[in-house]
DNA sequence: ACGGCTTGGTGACAATGTCACCGACACAAA
DNA sequence: TTTGTGTCGGTGACATTGTCACCAAGCCGT
């Protein structure tokens, strides 16, 4: 974890939540706060690792999942540039023993920011607390209707989703069979014999490690006819 | 709903994290919350009902569950006598759109507090702010569990844990099949299968809305086995 | 070339979800 | 009392999904 370059002065602005800020607020944001670089596929925070600072992702994506006693893993959420961490942050430190980690995808730059100065800035600034808030509440939803999909969403509907949006945009998805299962905590069968029928039914090519989206319209629609 | 006897003068002391809160704190609570009693199965919060104010539960229990565009239902948690709503409030103050509900499931008697007020005391009480963040991650928390539960669990072991957890200690369950098909988001026709086989094995004794637990420990140990 | 690991394919079977239907019971109106 | 009407639970057939035990092809380092 070293310092990069610029950034480091003006990271706040990049944050829609953070913006409208009041300037003493982000001023201390910024002078109390550490930028960081982490590689890619470093456990930010896991079991038996909770870090005393909460993190404001400035680039780059966390993906959080957690690991059953059963050995079944599955996806929880990803941590985008421009949104924290403060939550699950929060949830490791007040219960520690359950396995959710958080994990990077991508080289991330991120803003440290102690938990002493967290709570003052909460106590301090309104708009600061809105924006945490507003953090919570938009997981707490998120999570809602992940246990609706889970509960609830047949396979196919959900893998032909999860390929457009790991996709984002292109007319390919370079994962592994195994990992479209944890994304989705099923098995990888499961995921293997659906592909096929995506195949079978002309919308995807297959190579290794690689789906290639050949109608990815058709996906959509299996995908969003039950939203 | 109606001003309710006593309990309107010292409610926050019934509250374990609310105890150590400072005097004056403790005091803008009580002046400034208004009690309230909610008879059994009201729709307490859900679409097109987002309320102005915290709910602080003082004594008993409201259900939050969702129902899916499919018309699938599942209960999400409880809000039991000591514990407070506001992580739900704030959700569907944050996103409207969406279906989750809180039911009273028995006759609720809640300290209201407005909006305006809970942040006023998150801002000026540290003891207050801890309060709310611990409800905030114990619920993501569990939330985290439930995914895990819906996703890997079997539906035997569910079910036993969710008999013995409805059951409180006593020796039988009053809920139809279909209720406690919602509470585990599967279907009635799972959950009477379920307990034939429960029935076969001589755990359980059924009559109509009713389940006795013969042997509750059997229960346990299958609901225990994978925690 | 060899061995070991990763990736993905396959068939059999178990567990769960869905659908259509049925009968038993409770309650209230006739 | 009888007759609806709705709730509650049972049942069989079938589809979907999960689990298990394999196998084969590709990749990588020695």
């Amino acid at each position: 974890m070293n310092a990069p370059d610029q950034a480091a002065d003006d990271w706040v602005e990049r944050f829609a939540g953070l913006a409208r800020l009041e300037p003493a607020t982000k001023q201390r944001l910024l002078s109390r706060s550490l930028i960081l670089e982490v590689p890619k596929d470093t456990t930010i925070f896991g079991p038996g690792n909770s870090p005393e600072n909460m993190l404001f992702l400035i680039d780059g994506t966390v993906r959080v999942q957690q690991t059953s006693d059963s050995g079944h893993e599955i996806v929880l959420y990803r941590i985008h540039a421009g949104q924290s961490c403060v939550l699950t942050t929060a949830s490791l430190l007040a219960y520690q023993n359950y396995a959710a980690e958080g994990i990077s995808e991508t080289t991330v730059q991120a803003a440290a920011i102690p938990r002493a100065v967290f709570d003052d800035l909460v106590a301090s600034s309104k708009s600061f607390r809105d924006f945490v808030f507003a953090a919570f509440s938009k997981r707490i939803t998120d999570l809602f209707l992940m246990i609706d999909e889970v509960a609830f969403q047949r396979m196919d509907v959900r893998l032909a989703y999860k390929l457009i949006e790991l996709s984002g945009g292109e007319d390919s998805v370079a994962i592994t069979h195994h990992k479209l299962a944890v994304e989705l905590g099923t098995a990888r069968e499961v995921v293997s014999r659906q592909l096929q029928e995506f195949h079978r039914r002309g919308w995807i090519e297959q190579s290794r490690r690689k789906v290639h989206l050949l109608n990815p319209t058709a996906l959509e629609k299996l995908a969003g006819q039950n939203f």
